[in-house]
DNA sequence: ATTGCTGAAAGG
């Protein structure tokens, strides 16, 4: 029996966070930095102090990176998605979060059309209800919410979408939506992510690896969750949540016609994480991608990916070196540089013009002082 | 609070 799907899925819609555009005023320590990064010569750091007082410079005036980027960016956590894009290109990624708002118009139609194709599929298994939400206690209430409710859904034969994931990567919370889950006949937890193409083929080897990583990344997240490796610890630590916070009355409400008795978002954690590892929830079988047209609906291929945990730590690893501070990001090698072509970075694109665009030029090894 | 704050993903 196919179930229906009646079920509904909460939406918060933020109610207060219109004022958040003024967050520039502090970005002078930004802007000198990227100015001082241009000398970045030698490691020479230590400048000998006459008297041995010097190290209490304040950390911007050294220059170079104290701060990480997540720091930086003031990020408390980073999406898939991010990840993603900075397995197409980091140095574009890196724009883009330095100067966001800049995707080009014909770019964003198609990214705007994908999402409401996204949208039709999602309306497909459950309703979508707005609620009000007074706190970021409660934007994480109601993604909770959300997965209390799809968890049985899915365990009882039905299809779930938009499903939240999150979980530290390498010291680093990542948050995710898994676009869909389901029991395939043979009883295999079936991970689809429905990609939604411009013109009627199938992507590049580049996209077709982007979609893999991004896919591989969800999974890694959903099994670590089922398997117990993602505590609330972990993710109050990260998100700097309030725990014993009341939740807003329009999220109790909505907690309550659930029939969940909670008062605080804590108590509502405790709930997810005990379904999570509680549902006999299986480790994801099979990653499936769909390559969809869209203008025409047409189901360009799919593809199976096979997942490799050893080759997706290596990378999640590399990636994460980034936005730590462990290493300066870095373009893509020659053989891509066609990407640059449809990048609205180019013209300013500092990989670029250093010269930064190298395959695999070795580079002599000074002798590390030990 | 000499400061706070994030729907993720959308496609190339």
């Amino acid at each position: 029996m196919a179930e229906t799907g009646e079920e509904e899925t909460v939406s918060a819609e933020a109610s207060g966070f219109s004022d958040m555009s003024d967050s520039e005023f502090l970005d002078l320590e930004d802007s000198q930095e990227l100015s001082a990064s241009l000398s970045k010569p030698s490691p020479a750091s230590e400048l000998p102090g006459k008297d041995g007082k010097l190290i209490s410079l304040p950390k911007w005036e050294r220059g170079l990176d104290v701060s990480s980027p997540m720091e930086r960016f003031h990020l408390k956590y980073l999406c898939v998605t991010d990840l993603s894009t900075q397995n197409w290109c980091e140095q574009q990624m890196v724009y883009g979060k330095e100067l966001p708002g800049s995707v080009a118009p014909e770019k964003a139609a198609v990214l705007d059309t994908g999402a409401s194709i996204h949208l039709a599929r999602e309306l497909e298994v459950h309703d979508l209800v707005t609620i009000p939400i007074t706190s970021k206690e409660d934007t994480w209430a109601v993604k909770f919410l959300n997965m209390l409710s799809m968890i049985p859904t899915l365990q009882s034969g039905g299809h779930i979408r938009e499903f939240p994931v999150f979980g530290e990567v390498e010291g680093v919370l990542l948050v995710g939506v898994i676009d869909e889950l389901h029991y395939t006949a043979k009883g295999e937890l079936e991970l689809v992510e429905l990609k939604t193409r411009r013109g009627p083929v199938l992507p590049l080897e580049a996209q077709k690896k982007k979609d893999r990583f991004q896919v591989s990344l969800y999974k890694y997240i959903f099994d670590a969750m089922v398997q117990g490796k993602v505590t609330a610890a972990s993710l109050l630590h990260h998100t700097k949540l309030h725990p014993e916070k009341p939740l807003g009355p329009s999220v109790l409400k909505h907690a309550q016609q659930g029939g969940f008795s909670v008062t605080s978002l804590g108590d509502l954690m405790d709930l997810v994480f005990l379904s999570l590892t509680l549902s006999d929830l299986p480790v994801i079988d099979i990653l499936k991608i769909e390559y969809i047209h869209q203008e025409t609906a047409a189901l360009l291929g799919s593809e199976i990916v096979s997942f490799e945990e050893r080759e997706l730590r290596n990378k999640v690893q590399h990636y994460m070196g980034y936005w730590v501070g462990r290493r300066e990001p870095q373009g893509v090698d020659v053989e891509e540089a066609w990407k640059c072509r449809t990048c609205s970075y180019a013209d300013i694109c500092e990989w670029r013009k250093g010269g930064g665009m190298r395959s695999s030029v070795p580079v002599p090894q000074t002798k590390r002082a030990t």
